[in-house]
RNA sequence: GCGCCCGUAGCGUAGCUGGAUAACGCACAGCCCUCCGAAGGCUGGGAUCGGGGGUUCGAAUCCCUCCGGGCGCGCCA
């Protein structure tokens, strides 16, 4: 996230909390993840100077691919094999051996310092995990929430033309927003959800038309449909509500009377239930502009100006032009036609003079035949003097499935499968979780029958099955023991299974971080997943509701917090988080 | 023709700001409920990461090139 988040953390690997770490609050000698590696991240450091002057290491860590290489690795001694003319492993044991002589301490955070192979396999002791267990459950729903840096952020998806109900694709860009929205908000932005209404073109003319053949037809079955208009039967109830109201009155009047009439009652009713939609799926949106709006009150103009002032604009065949050539794009751009008229860039060129005005970061989802306008958006963004300032997703297009069926969907045919049939059919929690499963640079095949099924093939209920289960056991736990689970002693916790569970609920935060910064929404489902198959395998392997006291309540507590990051993870990708199912 | 996205096990995908024996789900073969929710868990088979070059101690990941699939290239929105 260039210019923006101030997340202080060791490349690649564990997250570094600064400024938090060393609160008085903790326990004395207690010592959470991040202490731990920053202190083995010294230690190694300064080794490595001492051994190697003419070296700058970085001592970084990663998550090794198998659970017996340990809870870390860092790579440092291959980049210092070179100066040091000797072999990464050679390298690794002098500078896991000098830092331990170093600080010894490290003894004591680390059950196993192992350089195998050129890498450093750092396993952390289990009283650093309980540690890390005993802070998610203190910070509960804060846990890995960032708190509010005034970075602001602009996230427009979504939007549609106000020419019909909102239907899959929609469905896809809003589940990728609304997400990445609230782990923005998580992670300490300020976040601004915006709708574009694009009402200022000739479709508008087209739906005022159309609406105006279903307001007739009303009267007169034979009266056609208009050329190019919006064949769907979405638009004759609204037709039916004017015709309530006006009655007959526009039957002969003439067509430069009731076009805006028509084209503004069509846009308001559409917009409405658009925005109905967009609630009932969980999104709320803080601003629809208008582009009407946006030309009614200047602002198109005002950017125009600003294009011209800085000589970025001329004039050709009687067209205003953007010199788009001047940052990437193939082909200058045309902002008013030669009849006067703003192209519908022009105003997006306003609209995103406002938003990049206003926040320190815009972000725009786009539909997959917006290809060839991502140079042209990102071109402004740089003209305007806001380089890099500007990022632009899109939200490849989703193929509807029934099992095998393929789910026909043809605008100009006027099938349409609306998203509102489709949360009718599976329900939010399964269109939200499916929408974001994949990458959002991955085409999404959708398949309705598999979202409503009720068993193993279905990811959202294996997630939402298991928060189940953890409140199922909290059910079946006598109330005390809930109540003393959370400052009990964790020292029981020994258990790979147990212990895999807790570093998985630790990685939280940083899932949430990588969503942000690499706007990878998917990375959250699969986070869920990934902590959700860990509690299984915690749950069977380790009985929960034991006779042991010291054990039950340690295990108790190991389900708390695993139940509230497993809600934590849900909720951001808003999807419920059910207690019973 | 140009641009963007994708090509990883039978299928669907993750990993792509370079790291160890390439991961997850489904499907397939087998196993686990006198016990807290089996909508679960475990074990196993299955991949020359589209092909070929290059950079590097190290490439699924970066660069070049070719092949295959999708999408986009309006004074439409």
């Amino acid at each position: 996230m260039p210019g923006t988040g101030g997340c202080d953390r060791i490349a690649g690997g564990h997250e570094l909390r600064a400024g938090r770490s060393s609160t008085g609050r903790r326990r004395a000698g207690a010592m959470r993840v991040d202490d731990a590696l920053r202190s083995f991240a010294d230690a190694t450091a300064a080794a490595a100077t001492q051994q190697y002057p003419e070296a700058s290491p970085q001592v970084t860590f990663e998550a090794p691919r198998r659970p017996e290489f340990g809870d870390f690795a860092s790579n440092v001694a291959f980049s210092l094999a070179k100066v040091a003319r000797r072999s990464p492993q050679e390298v690794a044991k002098l500078l896991a051996a000098e830092a331990l002589r170093n600080a010894p301490e490290l003894a004591e955070v680390f059950q196993e310092i192992e350089p195998v192979a050129g890498f450093i396999n750092l396993r952390l002791a289990p009283k650093v995990w309980h540690e890390e267990l005993s802070r998610i459950l203190s910070d509960d729903e804060n846990f890995g929430r960032t708190p509010p840096h005034g970075s602001r952020v602009s996230l427009e998806f979504g939007s549609a033309n106000p020419t019909g109900p909102l239907v899959v694709v929609q469905g896809r860009s809003m589940s990728i927003g609304a997400t990445l929205a609230n782990a923005m908000r998580f992670c300490g932005y300020e976040v601004f959800v915006e709708w574009i209404i694009n009402d200022a073109g000739g479709q508008l003319d087209a739906l005022g038309r159309s609406v105006y053949a279903r307001y007739r037809q009303s009267f007169d079955p034979g009266f056609p449909l208009p050329e190019n208009g919006y064949p769907g039967e979405y638009l004759i109830p609204i037709a039916l509500r004017i015709r309530e109201r006006d009655g007959q009155r526009w039957v002969g009047a003439a067509e430069t009377e009731w076009l805006p009439y028509f084209s503004t009652a069509g846009r308001d009713e559409l917009v409405a239930e658009q925005r109905q939609t967009a609630r009932r799926f969980g999104v709320e949106y803080d601003h629809w502009q208008s582009e009407r709006e946006l030309h009614e009150s200047g602002q198109v103009t005002e950017g125009i100006e600003h294009l011209r002032k800085l000589g970025l604009t001329y004039e050709a065949d009687g067209a205003l032009f953007f010199r788009a050539m001047q940052f990437g794009d193939d082909k200058d751009r045309v902002l008013l036609r030669s009849d006067g008229r703003p192209t519908y860039f022009c105003m997006d060129v306003a609209y995103h003079y406002q938003k990049l005005k206003a926040n320190d970061r815009v972000v725009d989802i786009l539909g997959p035949d917006h290809h060839g306008y991502i140079e042209r958006i990102k071109g402004i963004s740089a003209a305007l003097g806001y380089p890099g300032r500007l990022d632009v997703i899109i939200a490849q297009q989703v193929a509807l499935m029934r099992g095998n069926e393929q789910v026909a969907m043809s605008k100009r045919a006027g099938e349409i499968v609306t998203l509102d049939e489709i949360l009718d059919e599976v329900g939010v929690d399964a269109a939200r979780f499916f929408f974001i499963m994949l990458a959002v640079e991955s085409p999404l095949t959708f398949d309705l029958q598999l979202a409503v099924e009720k068993d193993s093939e279905n990811p959202v209920y294996y997630v939402q099955y298991s928060h189940a289960r953890i409140a199922s056991v909290l059910r079946n736990a006598l109330a005390g023991d809930v109540a003393a689970a959370r400052s009990a002693s964790f020292e029981p916790l020994a258990h790979p299974a147990e212990l895999s569970l807790i570093r998985r609920l630790a990685e939280f935060p940083n899932v949430v971080r990588g969503v942000v910064e690499r706007l990878a929404p998917h990375r959250l489902a699969r986070y869920a997943r990934d902590v959700a198959s860990e509690f299984h395998q915690f749950y069977t392997e380790c009985k929960i509701l034991t006779g042991e006291r010291e054990v039950r309540l340690a295990r108790l507590a190991l389900c708390l917090a695993a139940k509230s990051v497993l809600a934590r993870t849900l909720s951001l990708a808003g999807v419920s988080a059910p207690d019973s199912m």
